[in-house]
DNA sequence: TAGGATTCCTACTGGCGAGTATGATCGAGA
DNA sequence: TCTCGATCATACTCGCCAGTAGGAATCCTA
């Protein structure tokens, strides 16, 4: 079946001769890395279609066509495995705090950019293993970690509420219970999307910063931009783009 | 330890003589279900505390001062026992659109009702088990069945903001994003509110759908009331109609 | 007090799955 | 050609846990 990889040999990259012996070697540790991020995201694929527990790491290895050891051979265990899926999901959150940071703009926009990014993190292939990594299933230290790190995001969404509210761009309101509002509506993206993918990440996203902002009751001052008073218009159910994997 | 349980032999609780020889057996009846309903509630518990997959009906036995083959005797599986924990929590939901169908109220205060009485049911015991039965852990009948409530739920308040959109008591938007928005919003109460129980899951419910209704850009319009410019100030009005449990 | 039903326990089975011991294979350098 | 490190497979161990077999205690009815 698998007769080790057949890469093509010496791929034209290396122009240069680089007679440097470390270059076997770094091309090495690069290649390694691939794999690991290979491991990670068929991982990944696989909590979210079945869940951490009911996903054994001979199924992981199945999925790349290779077997446990193998796995075992780029992470340590399997609760590393799902720490860092919920990593690489969480740090794309992280960036987008850090892309608005120093922004000159209000704190409303700011935070509409952010959970804007944070829908699309959710909606992603680490979503699942994201907003679901639980600190039941890890070690203590490693749940210390997420623990951490979910603050983090939890406290900033704050801040930026916070200072709308001061700069008059957002409705005052409770900081700590909106951003769990807004969080929470966001993480649950996560438990819907793999069967309802008729739009995209960023479409979702794009909505819920609609409902967010705009909120249930009537608005009276004028809205000419979203005020279709007909019914949503049947905007294309079933939209193009999902990928029926 | 338990030496079987000490009852007082023949307490005083027949007055009358009570020929009937099913009385007993009545007894014995109710008897069952106040210990399955304890069994269930443990579970429930449990469960919360730290997960399905980590908890053994050991645990369970264990919390109830039995043993396992007692839990067994009053429920037929582990996934049985999860399933009657959903079912017990998504029970309150649907009891909440019973109650408010007929109402003669703008759609936007029946679905207010709605979604309180969703948060608190999302904060109670049995919260953890209702927002995370996964599909994947159960056998696929009763997938089936717990994918046929929460459609009921998600399509209920879909309707409702459809009415509400249609007697104008609620701003055009689109039914099936903003319900998955408030839905979501309100599951995600069970993740956080074990570790953080400094509000009631009423006030939770009530404060959350503060921030549904006025959303986060600054209204315009005079709102006399709403605008202290400190926290939200606890208004248990605590909507009519709702039987309280 | 027998006899049946109910309730619960002790002591097991069986399987699944995380993690490992051991060694085969391959590429590269000497 | 020999060695050495990197990579990966075969074939295990070992613990946990869902579920069960069989029986004991207790209560109800006759």
């Amino acid at each position: 079946m698998n007769s080790r990889r057949t890469t093509a040999p010496a791929a034209g990259k290396n122009a240069a001769p680089a007679a440097s012996p470390w270059k076997a070697s770094h091309e090495r540790q690069r290649d390694r890395e691939v794999k690991r991020d290979a491991v990670i995201r068929a991982a990944a694929r696989e909590f979210n279609r079945k869940g951490y527990h009911n996903t054994s790491l001979d199924d992981i290895a199945a999925r790349l066509e290779v077997t446990k050891p193998t796995v075992y051979y780029y992470v340590t265990s399997k609760e590393q495995l799902l720490f860092q899926c919920f990593v690489a999901g969480v740090e794309r959150i992280r960036a987008a705090f850090r892309d608005v940071r120093g922004l000159e703009l209000p704190a409303r926009e700011r935070l509409n950019a952010v959970l804007r990014r944070y829908g699309e993190a959710v909606a992603s292939e680490f979503g699942w293993c994201m907003v679901r990594a639980e600190e039941q299933d890890l070690s203590p230290a490693m749940s210390r970690h997420i623990k951490a790190l979910k603050s983090e995001i939890d406290h900033g969404i704050r801040r930026l509420i916070r200072e709308g509210v001061q700069d008059g761009s957002i409705q005052p309101c409770d900081p700590k219970m909106t951003a769990f509002a807004l969080a929470g509506a966001l993480n649950w993206i996560a438990h819907w999307y793999r069967e309802d993918q008729s739009l995209s990440g960023a479409q979702i996203a794009e909505a819920f910063v609609a409902v967010f902002e705009t909120g249930l009751s009537p608005r009276t001052g004028a809205l000419p931009l979203v005020a279709e008073r007909e019914r949503p218009a049947r905007r294309t159910r079933r939209a193009a783009g999902a990928a029926p994997r």
